[in-house]
DNA sequence: CTGAAAGCGCTTACAG
DNA sequence: CTGAAAGCGCTTACAG
């Protein structure tokens, strides 16, 4: 029914592969035959069968975007991401599609290595990732947004923690404060996500630097959570004057659970939200400071760099992006304390 | 490089088509044949290739779910959505992509009608939806989750808003409310989406029925402007003590900007954030009362409606289904004023 | 129960 | 500049 390129060969009086130069462009044909053959696949509506191209030339022009909605939903920054690498997919002629699987890969060899993309860009990339292997086994081209424990060999794209967590906490000295809590999520799952790991270790190097007694305090990913970890904080912590969060809806969750206790953000205790979507900041009274994920840019990023993948480029170094610092009305000038006060907590 | 078929063949000493027969297990096959085939199989680590599979059966077992992410990402219940048509594909054996477009599906004719999926699930369904269009002449099944004004001869699932709409309004009724606003959100561009259009008319409806007089107040679809709202419904509808929200993020903002002008939730106004997702519902302070959008429920009815449309079934009539009351502190009994003010606004 | 063979709709050396 | 033909890796009547 649908026509194939023989019947727009026929029509025009070509052979198929005159039609196949025109459709693709790949060589010369006097303007004259290529009117006749344009003639022709307009006379009978023709699109060309991707997969029958697919199949001949080895090559899909899809890429697949990998990421676990099946275990946690396309939530705060992921849209970005995708977002940000449809864009770049299309800019270069790709198709993207995004592909919900599980944490463990499990949907993987169902449509990877099959033939039907021609990579995959692999997200929320854990220390330890079996996907990285799957993927090599499946002998498919991939590049991660994010870091295993060891980049070598791999294409990477990721957030510089360091000097992310660098904005954050110096956003904080510079307002005087030096008691500076550090709140990373933890997910259902018991998988060490490399963000989780690099932006801890870059909070203790900050920390370290300026003298501030690290205080790590974790806390599920939801508001519920949130609010709860505002108690927690008055017994872990009692003399922080600001918490660097990370996690939106633990951010939103602490503030509103921190107002319910009576303290004043940010006269009381400053907030950052770090690392996260833009998600929930205007929705928090008052607005979020945040040092916002550079999920678009990331996304684009690593598409290109399957991109050159596919061309042959050989791996680089991993690519890193720094998140941007949007300042909110969640963070001032620490309280003024008496020195001692904040010096030698009174023994327990 | 990658083992064939054929190599699997020679190496088990069958043909062809008995490796066939045996991957797909579409024939009977002794025993000990599909025994020393698997063994083949295993011992090259086959994986068949689904192109070739596909341009041969001309099937790919891929659906697409198209939704306009290039134009507003993937947020609210969207994610809900994603996942619950995943889940219901991969149970049927089938392969749930997610294929980022803009509103107009400019990038359909790219990835659809050219034989890589079989069918798609369209989202974010606008009245006169030039996508139902397309997709015909492409000449794909399809399915909407929403409905175009015109649904005969379409297969649709979508939200049952009259019933809907009378859970938010009889519990507000219930709660002795009389002056209900109804606040829909308008989107970026001007496309009527059905559930605007439908979502309105339920409440004319069920304003109607309760002798409420109809007031509605579109907002567009930020926190921020959420927020602005707050000061327009003093001016607007001064005498309401109920709100219902069409949108997570605006619901938010109206009960904070509420708040700062010392507008108390609930015992002021009640708001309902309506056929929303979760989202901003904890993360409010009070935690919102929610009528949420059964998102999963659908994604999964619409792929069921497409899967059943590619063994040949006929349209039916659309399947409709109705969001979840879940109750939280935003909503409480009207306070009392006297009836005469309540009744008679002063003139203007 | 198994196999030989046509065919899915393209791409791409190779010849001319 | 154009064409005849092999081949991509499968599925599926058809025969036996």
């Amino acid at each position: 029914m649908a026509a194939t390129m023989q019947d727009v060969a026929d029509r025009a009086g070509v052979s198929i592969a005159t039609v196949s130069f025109v459709v693709n462009n790949t060589k010369r044909v006097t303007p004259e035959t290529r009117a006749r053959v344009e003639q022709a696949m307009q006379d009978l509506g023709f699109r060309r069968n991707l997969v029958a191209r697919a199949l001949a030339s080895r090559r899909t022009r899809i890429i697949a975007l990998v990421l676990a909605a099946l275990d946690h939903g396309i939530r705060g920054a992921s849209s970005d991401f995708v977002v940000g690498a449809a864009w770049a997919a299309s800019a270069a002629d790709y198709h993207l599609v995004v592909y919900p699987d599980d944490k463990k890969g499990g949907q993987l060899p169902a449509l990877v290595g099959q033939g039907l993309v021609d990579g995959v860009v692999l997200m929320e990339v854990q220390m330890e990732d079996s996907r990285v292997e799957l993927l090599t086994r499946l002998d498919v081209p991939f590049t991660l947004i994010g870091r295993t424990g060891d980049t070598s060999g791999l294409y990477c794209v990721d957030i510089d923690f360091d000097t992310s967590m660098q904005l954050a906490i110096e956003h904080l000295v510079d307002l005087g404060h030096h008691r500076i809590v550090y709140m990373p999520s933890i997910e259902g799952g018991a998988e060490r996500l490399g963000r989780h790991i690099r932006a801890e270790a870059a909070y203790r190097r900050m920390a370290k630097q300026h003298r501030i007694p690290p205080v790590v305090m974790p806390c599920p990913s939801s508001v519920p959570d949130g609010r709860a970890a505002a108690v927690r904080l008055a017994s872990v912590s009692p003399e922080a004057t600001a918490v660097v969060v990370g996690d939106e809806a633990v951010a939103a969750g602490l503030v509103a659970g921190l107002q319910s206790r009576g303290i004043t953000i940010p006269d009381d205790i400053s907030v950052v939200s770090f690392l996260t979507s833009l998600e929930y900041r205007s929705a928090c009274n008052p607005p979020l400071t945040v040092v916002s994920t550079p999920a678009s840019e990331l996304g684009r990023l690593g598409v290109q760099a399957l991109l050159r993948q596919l061309e042959g480029a050989p791996p680089t170094e991993p690519v890193l992006r720094v998140g941007v610092l949007v300042p909110g009305e969640s963070t001032r000038q620490a309280p003024t304390r008496t020195p001692a006060r904040r010096r030698r907590p009174t023994p327990i």
